[in-house]
DNA sequence: CGGGGAGTTGATGTCACTCAATTGGGGTGG
DNA sequence: CCACCCCAATTGAGTGACATCAACTCCCCG
């Protein structure tokens, strides 16, 4: 456990001075100037790891935040009754941890690298220095909050109120506004981890793409790939 | 609309030096020296409401943040779908509008005074002055921020995985928990607005606090005072 | 005293979960 | 490079939890 901790078996081969790269790609920090961004290189660490290794787990003493410099990161939870529920999956820039920061003394989630993903990781007292230090990089941080916190609340209010089948549908009208070049959108994550993120299993995801498919609405060209035909008609529902 | 623009129909009978007793309630600034809290008492407005008068609703222009000083709001949202969905209830101290100050230019929910209400308004710029003026003031709303996002995702996996009859359990075992000196608890809000925040319906409420007096779990004394009988019993589910 | 909304109770319908069987596809080792 | 294997995905049948609709009671407040 708390691998990350020694370094074992996760290739750390970063070295300092190889740290700038992975700060500078980090949205919350890339407004600074030259010499602020070298005084932050030295508070944080870089760690690799392999797929399907994990990042930290609920539970595990926190006192870190890691952000995503390349790779992707499954984060999930389980609930009281012990259902696992997908929460976010976390691309390049993406932060995660948070909470340990201010409110929790242990992680409440569980992180793993869905493929070969490096992360930078700062400890709890490092970051809060930083930020009475630079408010401007406390601006940036409450940004991303409400912003998290928005997408939190949607999330939520569309479990209390909406049937299974227009939750799917407003996922797919928002893959679809994110890939604006085209109008054949990728599953960010596989149907499996699709229906725990949407609150449901992975058969009702099935049906419903077939029924969707049968409307008219959507076309399944792979598992993986969906065109989506009538877009307005997936939301008026 | 708009009302605490103009302060009409509102009593906004505050004068400036009157201000000071708000910003003192406030646990952001309650940290602060005096001659801080006078600066910051010159940027805020405090403004009244009567009961079921609204403070802000969905789509207006967003500038400000609002921190209840007395008094309790309700806080709800409309779903894609049209349906309403309470969000939460704000008590003295509790503030709203953050979406606004850093994400939104327009609000996404709705806010009405639950009864004779008193709130500080700050507007968006005097805000993030504040934040960055002073740094320790970011780090309070950061905490607070992050537990907030605790809160929601929290209630997000919750509606993902748990049955209704499991969510109010847990939500009893809450208001339990913040009472802790007896075992009698009392709704913080109506049947329905509780169907309503649980993402069921008043009837499903009704039924299932049936169900929970006849296991022996809990003792409807009212419609407002719940007794639980048996803790455990409510959590193992 | 009267009105109206909150709360309760019953009957019915339906959406989505569960369980089970089968198919499909991607990755690994021989 | 192919075959196998495993897990994802699909499809079907049955069930159960909860919403809906409707009628009625209970308070709370004017």
């Amino acid at each position: 456990m708390r691998k990350e901790d020694t370094g074992a078996g996760h290739n750390p081969h970063h070295h300092s001075h190889s740290h700038k790269s992975c700060v500078s790609l980090v949205p919350i920090f890339n407004h600074l100037e030259e010499e602020q961004m070298n005084e932050i290189t030295k508070t944080i660490h870089s760690i690799n790891y392999k797929k399907s290794e994990t990042v930290y787990h609920a539970g595990e003493q926190s006192d870190s935040l890691f952000i995503v410099n390349k790779g992707k990161i499954r984060v999930y939870r389980l609930s009281e009754s012990g259902k696992e529920q997908l929460v976010r999956i976390l691309m390049p820039g993406d932060f995660t941890g948070e909470l340990a920061l201010f409110t929790e003394t242990t992680y409440v989630s569980f992180a793993e690298a869905m493929v070969e993903t490096s992360v930078c990781r700062i400890k709890r007292t490092d970051f809060q220095n930083l930020l009475l230090q630079y408010p401007t990089i406390s601006l940036k941080v409450l940004t991303e909050f409400s912003k998290r916190l928005a997408q939190s609340e949607k999330q939520s209010m569309r479990f209390a109120t909406e049937k299974v089948e227009t939750r799917i549908a407003l996922f797919l009208a928002e893959c679809f506004d994110s890939e604006n070049q085209t109008d054949t959108i990728e599953l960010p994550m596989s149907k499996k981890d699709l229906a725990s993120y949407l609150g449901t299993t992975p058969e009702t995801i099935s049906r419903k793409f077939t029924e969707l498919e049968a409307q008219g609405l959507i076309e399944q060209k792979t598992h993986k790939l969906i065109k989506v035909l009538d877009l307005d008609g997936l939301l008026l529902n």
